[in-house]
DNA sequence: GATGAATGAGCTTTCATTCAT
DNA sequence: TATGAATGAAAGCTCATTCAT
């Protein structure tokens, strides 16, 4: 067998970006966005202030960097957890618990995903933040294909239901990065509580059709984003 | 009869604290809180720069007064609203329609309290919004009222519920505020479907059993706050 | 007779505004407006570095203030230079002359006006110096007189006469400004000599009458440049 | 006799110096010195920033040596201008054509000798100009040869005499090199207006000689500026 | 010599806040 | 109370210059 030979030129890791990317994770995450001072992101990556500005526009751009990036490796991560799963019930199972995962295991990341980014302004106003849209679009897949499987409920809409589902696990995920004690929750067990009201709802009794009613002919209450 | 004199001062219905907290609520909306100059919203209000700091301390406590002010009226309108109905599931959905006819109403204020207020780093560390407890705290009374009563499942923590539920709802409100055409939602019906998620939930079939196995006897997943 | 009153509102004479140019001009000349630093600025004036923010746009406004404001002292001074003298060769001594003497009582301000001022590039590069026009247009003025009368050449543009005139006064401001022994020039024989040879030119010619009577013997104005 | 060899490495001229040279009197031209960046400079010479450094010891040396390269070229040019021509009036008409040849040959360079170097502090600040001395010198010695001859008023001062030659030649370069519309001069022109006020002066005394002959009757070389 | 990534000093400008009137 | 001129701290960013390769 030919030994395998190292490449000449072992590719010289820039990881002086990298560094900055991460520095910058936290040291928002610490203090906020706006009291994050640039040059504290450059101590924290053991690079000069400078540096910063050649592989980063500005601090605004370095924050929409950090949403991209992570957002990529964090739907990748959310394919590999729902991969080899069938079922839309298993699938949103899993895709609640990838979520609130990647929670406990980034906190910074997701104090700076779920609350910094909207220091942003031009994140908030103008901003077409296609990683979240797609993050989002696997959960609403998930209720199309039960949909057509009739397995879910077809009088409800996709879109809604789906940022409905988001905001509720968004809501709880600040809420336990704002939490001192973290272990107030249990993230596991909340992320099926939450697909648990999601898949069965509150009401105790099968049954209760009354409530329903009024939604039996629902008009299309979300159309699409327009392209 | 005597004629009833006007009162030869009458007291000039000090109006000015209430209009730099309309007009700071106008200019937080519409160049966000960071970006926006205290010289603006005392142009706003029509008084000088200097005269803002007779009423507030800073231009974050200008934001906190806004939040803690208006969550008064938001609560007071919200008990009007489910004034008379008895019902846990009739006051389910009032809450819902008066979340978003709050929404509806007072756009501007809605993008204060939704977003901008989270630009505040007092209040996103370490404050006690106490008035967005008890506005949970209402639904919170719902579903432990139903719970008692048997109409809601015993198995659902009631306070990770809650905040479920409002997340959902704050959700489709960021999403209806930032969205440029408004009308892309009829948040009526968005109230109503979150409302019917949260009761019967997506499955299509009332007995799936299986799913809810794991959670038959689930031990508490939230601790309350403390004191 | 009526007692005269003083003025009840004194007008606060804003000095102020008045410092920050004194002061500017000062750092201007002894530091070149690149390296003249605000702070410098503000020190040398009293107040805070802000404050010449509510008076001056920026740095670069200051400059282009100063050249404003003193132009029109300047050409105040000019007008009253010129006051009551008819003859064209009579003013354009005059001219020349209080162009130095300017020179003279304002060194600080002249090396602003002569060098640092070309630092602008917003005054290099599409500024309209009326004011600078309007100095330069009095001299025009004296050639037109001139012609007209016949007393001076019609042969020869004006404008170009001009602009050849004021380079020439200006290249020996610059020459004096520069160098460090001021008294190596005498303004006033130089301005004399100067207008000796815009009237009479270099030429030996025969018939030089009564302006050249004064120059018969004059003693060196310009003494040769150190080694 | 031994063949000559020829150098089997063709010491292959250096010209990077030289393109560094023609690229930073193009870039401070049209940005400006200070506003001009090495990076824009050393991109124009394809050539890496740090290469400038072997070259020239920062920015201000660059624009230095621009200054006595190319004054070394220009009193070369001057020389030959001034080749063949033995009467001082016949040389003072060459040398103000040969400012002007120079100009219009070189307007980068010109914007450059005019104004960038005076933005130079040291240049403006204690720097000795040999080099222009020299340009200067020229002149003064036609005036000084003149002089001697007698053909020459001897109650002017050479030295005071050549600079103001020397301005109303810079001020009109001046002007023309600001002009947008170029053509509004005719150098030529008013090379030849220029020495003639020098020579004869603006009055309209009897003896107007040959020199004035060609100017009897001018075309106006100047149009009046855009309103 | 040549490169260009990295450095870090340096300064204008903004604007929340103060306070003399 | 009300004013608004004055304050001055604070930091993002640029770019000339360096130096390891």
């Amino acid at each position: 067998m030919a030994p395998r030979v190292d490449p000449p030129d072992p590719p010289p890791r820039n990881d002086k970006r990298e560094r900055i990317v991460e520095a910058a994770i936290e040291v928002f995450a610490e203090k906020g966005f706006a009291a994050a001072r640039i040059s504290d992101i450059a101590k924290g990556a053991g690079v000069a202030d400078g540096t910063i500005y050649l592989y980063f526009r500005n601090k605004e751009d370095l924050l929409l960097t950090i949403f991209e990036e992570k957002m990529e490796e964090i739907l990748r991560d959310l394919d590999r957890a729902l991969d080899g799963l069938d079922r839309p019930v298993d699938r949103m199972r899993a895709y609640a618990r990838a979520h609130f995962h990647q929670l406990q295991t980034h906190p910074a990341l997701a104090q700076v995903l779920q609350i910094e980014l909207r220091q942003s302004s031009r994140f908030v106003r103008g901003y077409r933040p296609e990683r979240l849209w797609q993050y989002l679009s696997v959960f609403e897949g998930l209720i199309r294909d039960g949909q057509a499987a009739g397995a879910l409920r077809a009088d409800l809409d996709p879109f809604l239901a789906t940022w409905a589902f988001f905001g509720a696990l968004d809501e709880l995920s600040i809420q336990w990065v704002l939490a001192r004690k973290r272990d107030r929750f249990n993230l596991e067990q909340a992320a099926d509580q939450v697909v648990e009201i999601f898949l069965h709802g509150l009401l105790a009794a099968p049954g209760l059709t009354e409530a329903a009613a009024p939604l039996a002919a629902p008009s299309p209450v979300v159309t699409p984003p327009a392209p």
